[in-house]
DNA sequence: AATGTGACATACC
DNA sequence: TGGTATGCCACAT
């Protein structure tokens, strides 16, 4: 597994309940912000990491769902997030600037 | 080494 | 508002 794809991996597992990060944020703290892509590319192969990760909690810079395709149900892209506290309407978190989180807080603890 | 791909981000019709 | 096109980077083949 290429580091990237482990950093990105870390930083998924380690996003706090209840709060969702974009894709950019994630490829800007390792280092490459413009790797966004990358860093949903890595998440195809969440679903063969040791346990699945979060990839709810992960959306793009709008806050928006685009990546519930890839859910098997990809309802459940939702009702996770809904479950955990965020709410979606129209595939798009509501208040996503108060629900993100930024990578960098990893540093703070 | 070269080419193709993508769960993004932006810019432009 | 919304679809299409391009840039970008790391990965897969």
């Amino acid at each position: 597994m290429s580091d990237f794809y482990n950093k990105v991996f870390d930083v998924v597992a380690q996003i706090p309940k209840g709060r969702a990060t974009s894709y950019g944020a994630i490829a800007q703290f390792l280092g490459a912000k413009q790797a966004s892509r990358t860093v949903g590319y890595a998440m195809n192969a969440s679903h063969q990491a040791n346990p699945t990760l979060p990839a709810h909690r992960v959306v793009n810079r709008n806050g928006c769902l685009t990546g519930k395709h890839h859910f098997h149900p990809p309802e459940r892209m939702q009702e996770l997030l809904e479950l955990e506290g965020i709410k979606v309407k129209n595939d798009c978190i509501e208040n996503f600037q108060q629900i993100f989180w930024d990578p960098e807080e990893l540093l703070s603890n």
